[in-house]
Formats: structure tokens, C-alpha cells, sequence
DNA sequence: GTGTTGTCCTGAACAGTGTTCAGGCTAAGG
DNA sequence: CCTTAGCCTGAACACTGTTCAGGACAACAC
């Protein structure tokens, strides 16, 4: 059983990166399987457990190891993990942020920033603060850029082409303000 | 014509405030307003574009004057209101950040918070980042606390209870931060 | 008054969606 | 051999967005 649930996210995670979220229904990842849809519903509850197993398996695939350092390297290597974990899938951003909204999964981004603030010795009321700041950021940044990324790709439009840099440089406008806001020296 | 498509705005504007997004389907809309489900593809060419004027809608009737002094306070003005606009009906906050994401509309918040940073003298390179970076966090935090405030309002769940002041909080750090890579004195 | 144009709408249909449920198949354990 | 349990089938339910031929009806021109 739980290696068939395995197999499950698995194959999900081919269908999404072929056909994108708003294609991946119960009936073509069923199909894909050689299974009746309703097999499905044996191994998850309905539909958005499975998508959060989806977005848990993307995480846990693009996990790399954390080097040590001042707490604004190990922030900045949590985002830059998390944002790449997210681009590797076809939509993998909205349905990374999605299953976080909805609460059902996607809790390790959050465990782990929280760590780094805390052993940094940032005011404990400021936590959850940046946390949440940070997070918002990184989601909001990569699903604009995969949105262009995939909009540009079916040759749709052709808009300003989005600096590669603006995500490290909009993460370092966040951190800048951290620092303000623990009284540490910004530069 | 006109009169006639405003009219389906209001009503759909309706429909979501009592039944939610997820229920706000062409058929219960087109039941509403007395009409076949067909009728209201002469007005829009698809739901996505009747979500789009929905949007832009609910932005401007939480429209309000903007006080004039500098940039900052100009900022966090448009962001309040932003933010109120979304937060006045059930879902607003999903709903506005969607289309913008899609860029189906909601056009004017960028459009307002890059005259502020334009008129502030702020590094022209530097604009289109302090705009994104602002606006992933309003809408971020927006959804969160929608999120939130209807999961409790059904009974679901009572996690922390998230400080009403986390949205000033989040904000200000942004602002700080804005204000170190302008070369401003921060506090 | 008649004819025409164009807007607005109906009714039916198409091709899908997530989900439920009674029942059957098959392999493991006593 | 028999039972238990996990896995799955096949059919159905109640929806979804969208398309399309055609009808009703007002405004305008002659």
C-alpha cells in the first residue's frame, strides 16, 4: 500500500509536468495508472490531499544541504532551495503556495526559517513576522515568474522579459529590513 | 448593453459575498439574474474575463482620496486600501490576486505604488522590485488572513489566533527595508 | 407601415469534472 | 480450507464551462 501510494505521487508529479495542474484530473492520472478513477480514493481522501502529497514530494525532491552561517545566508539558502524546488515542476509554484493557503501540507518552509530566526536571536515577536514576510515573497515571486515563464513559452506575450535578478534583489530588501528591525547594522 | 453588463457585475459581486468563489458558477449566477447560462456569454467572452471585471469592480468601490506627504505614506495609504478593498467580500483577496496574476486586470494598484516610488526620487532600477515585493506581500498576507478569518468563522480550526497587527508589521519592515537601498536614514 | 439591423436571449447539447458506492478479485495468515 | 484485508471495477450522481442555431424584440431607415 504505501508503496502503490508512492507510485501514485510519482506518476501525479510526470502528469503535471506534462500536462500542467489545470489538466492533471483524477480520470487522466487514473488513466495513466491503468486504473478506474475511484482506485484513487483508496490511497487519499479526495483530491487536495493528494495534490498536498504532491507538493510535500516537490519539496522533499528539491532538498539540498543547508550550509551554516549568519542566519540571513541559512534565510537566503532556504529561499533559494524552496524557489527552485518549485520552478522544477510545470506550476509547481501555484500548487506549492496553494496546498500552504489551504494548510494541508507544505509546513517545512515555514519549521525551518522559524529555526533560523530564533537560533539567530531575533526578537520572538518579530518571528513570525518575517517568517510570514519572507514567505509571502518567495511564493509571490515564483509564481509570477513561472507564469511568464510559461506564457512566454506558448509565445503569448512579450512584456517587459522580468530581471533574473529581481529575486535576490527583493529578498534582499526583506532582509535589509530585518536587520533595521533587530538593531542590527545594515551595511 | 452597458447598463446590462454592469448589472451581471453587481449581481455576480452578490453571489460571491454569500456563497463563496468556489460557488460562484456561470449556471447559479445566470439563475440569479434570471437569465440561461448562454446569456452572459454575449456580455463576457468567458468567466476568467467576467472575474476580471469582478476584480476591478471590488478595487473600485474601496477606492479612496489619497492623502499627499512622502512616498512612504503614500505607500502604506495604497495599501491599506488595497488590502481593505480585498478583505470586504468573502474571497475578494483570492479573487484580486488571481487576476492579477493572470493580468486579466487589477492594473492599478502597480500602477499607483510606481507613481509613488517615481515621485520619491527612488532609483528607477529599483522601482519595479519595491513594487512586486510590496505587492506579493499584500496579497500574501490578504489571503492569509481571509483564509484564516473563514476557516474560524465555520469552527474549523483555532491556531493561533494571528495578530491584527501583522499586516503593519510586515509593511513596515518592507518599508525599512526600501528605505537602506535608497540611501534614506531609516529610524 | 414595412423592412432591416443588431442586440439580447433561449434551449439543447458536448465534453468534461470530483466523488460515492455496492460488489468482486486476489493474496496472506490462521 | 477459510477468512480477513487491501485493492480495485463499473456505474452512477450532480455538477462544471462553453458552443451554437435560432427566436424575440427594439430602433432606425425608407
Amino acid at each position: 500500500m504505501a508503496y502503490r501510494r508512492a507510485d501514485i505521487v510519482a506518476t501525479a508529479l510526470e502528469v503535471l509536468d506534462s500536462y500542467g495542474l489545470a489538466d492533471l484530473s483524477m480520470r487522466r492520472l487514473a488513466g495513466e495508472l491503468g486504473l478506474q478513477p475511484s482506485a484513487l480514493y483508496h490511497h487519499f481522501a479526495n483530491k487536495q490531499t493528494l495534490l498536498g502529497a504532491l507538493a510535500d514530494e516537490i519539496l522533499r525532491r528539491g532538498a539540498r544541504p543547508r550550509p551554516d552561517g549568519p542566519w540571513a545566508e541559512q534565510v537566503t539558502a532556504i529561499c533559494h532551495e524552496l524557489r527552485d524546488a518549485m520552478l522544477a515542476y510545470r506550476d509547481g509554484a501555484e500548487l506549492v503556495a496553494t496546498v500552504h493557503a489551504f494548510g494541508l501540507g507544505v509546513a517545512a518552509p515555514t519549521a525551518d526559517l522559524t529555526a533560523a530566526y530564533d537560533d539567530a536571536g531575533l526578537p520572538t515577536d518579530l518571528v513570525p513576522v518575517a517568517v510570514s514576510t519572507v514567505l509571502h515573497f518567495v511564493f509571490g515571486d515564483a509564481i509570477q515568474e513561472q507564469t511568464h515563464l510559461q506564457a512566454s513559452s506558448v509565445g503569448a506575450i512579450a512584456d517587459q522579459p522580468r530581471e533574473r535578478s529581481d529575486f535576490e534583489r527583493g529578498l534582499a530588501l526583506i532582509l535589509d529590513g530585518i536587520r533595521v528591525r533587530a538593531g542590527e547594522p545594515v551595511r
